[in-house]
DNA sequence: AAATTTCTTTACAAATTTATGACATTCATG
DNA sequence: CATGAATGTCATAAATTTGTAAAGAAATTT
């Protein structure tokens, strides 16, 4: 799956140059013309790297970054600013701060691609995550969360398993008999109610994305986008 | 205890610049003016960084940098890349080789402390915590000390263990079985109650706090902010 | 060795999850 | 559109898991 990359940048532009060439090398990109919908955004979902402008409209480049590196939830996130200043000293304070590197306009494009990398790598190297997302679902398998539209949703065991084994399965249906196999243990026999009951909860526990679990008909159930 | 860093260059006068920028920085410098030098001390010793140079009279340093990485034990030590040639191609080949950041010389002291700065705080990130906090809870693991809500708190050395394990690990979820093995060591049979019992003394030891002690019903418990 | 502290176990209570069977609803099909 | 099979829903009983207290073991200190 391709990594996703926030830009933080209200300068058009620069957007666009930034946005092609990520694009091009096989990223996801999503642009946040302020630090406000930034926010938003970092609410619900959380990228694998941050190219954070200084200069935004409505908050201070060096202010996000401090909030970033204060959460736990976001301390890890790689950032690399982007900065119009060149004096060194500005460059000292973007590190110091807690960016993980820095890029002064202009840049070229490939230093862009290559610096990206190069952090991508090595965040990469350090905590590979395990994690399943669909459309406002996120799972994460290591801290056993779930999380529907940025709330954390607590699911029962049986229902955690229900929920992973449909999301590690997006598109496919499962039949009834695996489900049963696989969560109730060896061989069930006959006929109950069981894991329509759960399924029930699971959805109505999943709210507006518990539209995600398609019946299928005489067959199982499917996670669909 | 500082920081070590192992500067590969065979150039007098930039080898006297670094180190001595480095040194003034409280880092501890070797340097080594060719690859078997360096080969030879790495067998011994292994620094937290890595400044290495592209031009070297013995060896190429791109080719020091792959043997670096295809070695277990080096692959995670961060490489910064010191080149002369200031081609965007040949950043880009450093970069894409596994070098974690470059420079071009000339490069200033600023900008040289700077990148080295950034690169150790990112690879210290992820590696081990020393003090551990979540909202009263503090915890220094090198004085062995516990203070909830700033006063001492005395903990005996199960609760201690388990009270670390769930502090390295806030967020997430860690199972009983994991807790069983970590702290009462190797394979633990038999049902019985006593992480219950020790998780019950230490949620009544940090008193308002322990209810950050969450239980993740059939799987173990979880660190909560 | 006695006293104190820490750790483990037992037995039961409390809390929560899960299963079940009756009944309702939906769906595909002739 | 009637029919039968499959799935959805509900209340509630059953099963499982965790919490608690008290007492006994084990380790440590005095």
């Amino acid at each position: 799956m391709a990594l996703l990359i926030y830009v933080v940048e209200d300068d058009r532009n620069i957007c666009e140059i930034e946005s092609y060439a990520l694009k091009n090398n096989g990223y996801k990109v999503e642009i946040f013309p302020n630090a406000e919908s930034f926010y938003e955004k970092m609410e619900q979902h959380k990228p694998d790297l941050i190219l954070l402008d200084v200069m935004l409209p409505d908050e201070d480049g060096f202010h996000i970054l401090q909030k970033l590196r204060s959460n736990r939830e976001t301390r890890d996130i790689p950032v690399l600013m982007v900065t119009a200043k060149s004096t060194e000293i500005d460059k000292v304070r973007g590190l110091d701060m807690g960016a993980d590197d820095y890029l002064t306009k202009p840049f070229g494009v490939m230093e862009l691609i290559s610096r990206v990398k190069a952090l991508l790598r090595r965040s990469h190297r350090s905590v590979q995550q395990n994690e399943l997302v669909l459309d406002g679902i996120y799972m994460n398998l290591d801290n056993h969360v779930v999380n529907v539209n940025g709330e954390v949703l607590e699911l029962t065991y049986k229902e955690y398993e229900l929920c992973r084994m449909l999301m590690q399965n997006i598109g496919n249906a499962i039949p009834r008999e695996k489900f049963m196999t696989r969560i109730w243990g060896a061989d069930y026999e006959g006929e109950s109610r069981t894991l329509d009951m759960h399924i029930k909860t699971l959805r109505k526990k999943l709210g507006d994305q518990g539209s995600h679990i398609k019946t299928v008909r005489n067959v199982g159930y499917r996670m669909e986008e």
